[in-house]
DNA sequence: GCAACGAATCGAAGCGCTTCGATCGTGATT
DNA sequence: AATCACGATCGAAGCGCTTCGATTCGTTGC
């Protein structure tokens, strides 16, 4: 390993000298400099990052806690949008998953490890959103908290997608809708997505006069029977039912013709979800704009590292893709080219 | 900032204790764990990682070409596999796409940002492996060149899965078959586990005195039907088809019936994927154990890490799931729960 | 011609942490 | 009882880099 002394050896000058250089916080005489330079050039010398590293790092930070209640298949969804955008910029992805929270950002940050910081996961009351104010790094929300000024956020306006359900439903003429959501953990985190989308979900069926229930889904088996069970009886009458929750989707449906409910003609099923989940169980959805939105937050991020300040809040408009009518025939693999 | 000078005064010991206790790379009494433990805790201690050059980072490199050839479906679940292993050593990953080649992991290492590395898409002559001996970081390689000694590599052993398929076939009376493999980049890179693949499958052939044609599998609709139309005019009484080639597998499938033959009746197809895409296609297929390859890399790595020297080769038997028989109703998603 | 000045550079003392040889108690072995 | 062995702990020497007071040395002003 090439270090600052073998440098300063090489230059002639002292290792202090060779640090005035690179960091320019000292005068250096243009002749030394140059010396110096070449030096470091013929050596190939590189700085250990996380001593001097005020040079860019090519690291952006995705910051995804893999805690209960995040859907893994979906979250690495947004992990292949992310890098793959990144990698048009030329950087490359620190996938942080253990969720030390605010301390770990302070700490990643100040390590200068990365360049700036892609945040998911986010909550309402984040404590994760103070840190990255004061953080001298640009960082990129997907996902959004209650207050976002001073931020940068990117999002799927899942309070107007929960209305959008209600509204689809309704002018079809249903009149008792459900709700079955994320895991309950989800909420009591306060996660942003969950609570926005029952929030706009429950104002739509109070302004369309609609009877509605919502339930937190659980995952397994046995807890999807029981959460669909009792969604029946709270809603005896229930003709639509919509979805928030990847993990069990596909057993919701079981679990409705288990008893007996056909789909969609007896209950018309509307998931919140990726295109491609819905296309292959064939349900009425609005879209989960997974690859767009990390895409998105890469190019916002890379604006911000170049000085720009974007709006703090982008939110995408929901869009709902109906598919009850036609019945397709079997599902057929979504093929997706490599990356060329 | 609180130190572990601080840590160590306050818990009345040295401070190379304190450091002990963190790292574990000596034994500590219980006694004095518990009291340092408490005075971190209490303090509310933080080691300032990267600092010193020897201090580990506790990210671990996941190096994985986004090139041409590579489908980014699969080498995400080898991501996922990993990502979440890495996550119970407390590890984060930095997943390096750019395909800066030896130069880069070079640069990687001498940067200090990584505790060592995880090589993916290796090819048979890597240029990257001489580099990776004299590197100072550990490393495991997802796949395997053509000479292992002095490295560590993990990888499913491809040429019995090519062998496995023609056996398979062979028994079942199959004269006549064709293989179908990675888009042609794939082997003019000599990427190891096409070309073992492809190995494996023709000696199996020879051996079992098979007629066989193989052809490299572009993506794109038209060319998927052109490959398989020069498959049955160089082999027209072929009667069964290895498929490794997850993008195009079902477009495959497809085309076989619009050319008027039965799957698996008229032409039995074997792939060699991941166990979900062939179950959704209910194929017969060699399971490409791509968490388990992912897992125990991350487990080899840690290995490493500690200290330890794990043999250089590890190769996993193919399992055959066979998925003629039994026509399985409608496809049902699987659910994978989120990590808990 | 000599002191004062300031730009350029040096040397050494850290930074917080790891690591290694040394030391200090034990209990087990002669 | 003296010795040994060994686990637990300490002290100090680094690690690569920054930082700051000190030291040059060529200019300038008088």
């Amino acid at each position: 390993m090439v270090t600052i002394v073998d440098v300063a050896k090489h230059a002639g000058v002292a290792p202090s000298t060779v640090s005035y250089v690179l960091t320019g916080k000292r005068p250096v005489s243009a002749d030394t400099r140059v010396r110096v330079r070449e030096s470091i050039q013929l050596l190939g010398y590189r700085p250990h990052a996380g001593l001097s590293a005020r040079a860019r790092t090519n690291v952006l930070a995705l910051v995804l806690p893999l805690r209960e209640g995040v859907h893994l298949p979906v979250a690495m969804r947004f992990v292949t949008s992310v890098v793959t955008s990144a990698r048009g910029h030329d950087m490359d992805v620190l996938l942080v998953t253990a969720d030390q929270g605010a301390a770990g950002l302070r700490a990643l940050a100040e390590s200068g490890r990365v360049d700036g910081f892609l945040v998911m996961d986010v909550e309402l009351d984040d404590e994760r959103v103070p840190v990255l104010r004061q953080l001298g790094l640009p960082s990129v929300l997907l996902g959004h908290p209650a207050a976002v000024k001073g931020l940068t956020c990117i999002d799927l306006d899942f309070e107007a997608a929960g209305a959008r359900c209600v509204d689809h439903l309704a002018d079809l003429g249903h009149r008792n809708i459900g709700f079955l959501g994320a895991p309950s953990v989800v909420y009591e985190r306060n996660t942003g997505f969950a609570q926005r989308t029952l929030a706009g979900f429950s104002a739509a069926a109070m302004r369309r006069g609609v009877t509605s229930t919502a339930v937190p889904g659980e995952h397994g088996h046995d807890w999807v029977l029981a959460v669909v069970a009792s969604l029946l009886r709270e809603l005896p009458r229930m003709s639509a039912l919509v979805v928030q929750n990847e993990a069990v989707l596909g057993q919701v449906v079981d679990c409705l013709r288990a008893e007996g409910r056909r789909v969609p003609d007896d209950v018309a099923v509307v998931a919140i979800c990726p295109d491609e989940l819905a296309e292959r169980l064939r349900l009425t959805s609005v879209q989960l704009p997974v690859e767009v939105l990390g895409r998105w937050a890469v190019d916002l991020l890379m604006a911000k590292l170049k000085g720009h300040q974007p709006p703090a809040l982008t939110l995408l408009p929901p869009k709902l893709a109906s598919r009850t009518g036609s019945k397709s025939p079997e599902p057929r693999l979504r093929v997706t080219n490599g990356v060329g």
